[in-house]
DNA sequence: TAGATATATTGAAATGTTTCGATGTTTTTA
DNA sequence: TAAAAACATCGAAACATTTCAATATATCTA
């Protein structure tokens, strides 16, 4: 993995809104819909659609669209090349 | 490992140069002396001693000082713990 | 012990991130 | 097809991070 990837991915990783986004994610088997991220972040609308897009962009999620709803799944491939990352870097 | 602690991590790993620096760690066997670091990023001396603070703060690496000199070594457990938050993150 | 060397701290400018109200876009439904 | 619902985008305020020159501190050496 690229390090401007790995950089992305730390950003990303790097605010405690968006980590609790991942952990609701876990809980509920991987997928949430953003109405229901609306509901367990305390923030307004766009501030939740910024952090759902940060976590997009950096591909640790996916988003996909279904009528006028958007439901997120953990993208568990980035997570494993990430740790992969990680995992070379120790001696 | 707490949400705060993955964070400070996160954070930590979220620069070009701080990964540079752990990179260069793992590629001299996990340590190397702050002038060395110094020779490798294109940085001002503060700004590398700055740099050298946030990875050690988040405890991804360990400064030992020897006399006047600082040796800074890469903390392979730390890694570990964020490494194993990740994984349990994954469905 | 005075000067040199290695690193840390301070303070300030430049830049980036987070947050939200207002508003825009897309899709559904009455 | 007009209104409602779900989400995204814009723009600006508040806050945080990065960078460096100047300076401080600690240790070594002549």
């Amino acid at each position: 993995m690229e390090l401007k990837k790995v950089e992305k991915i730390s950003k990303a990783l790097a605010d405690p809104n968006r980590l609790q986004i991942l952990k609701s994610l876990h809980k509920n088997k991987a997928c949430l819909y953003c109405s229901e991220i609306n509901e367990i972040i305390e923030l307004a609308q766009p501030s939740v659609s910024h952090h759902l897009k940060q976590l997009t962009d950096a591909e640790l999620i996916i988003a996909e669209k279904e009528g006028r709803e958007v439901k997120y799944t953990l993208n568990n491939k980035v997570i494993d090349q990430y740790v992969n990352f990680l995992t070379a870097l120790k001696v």
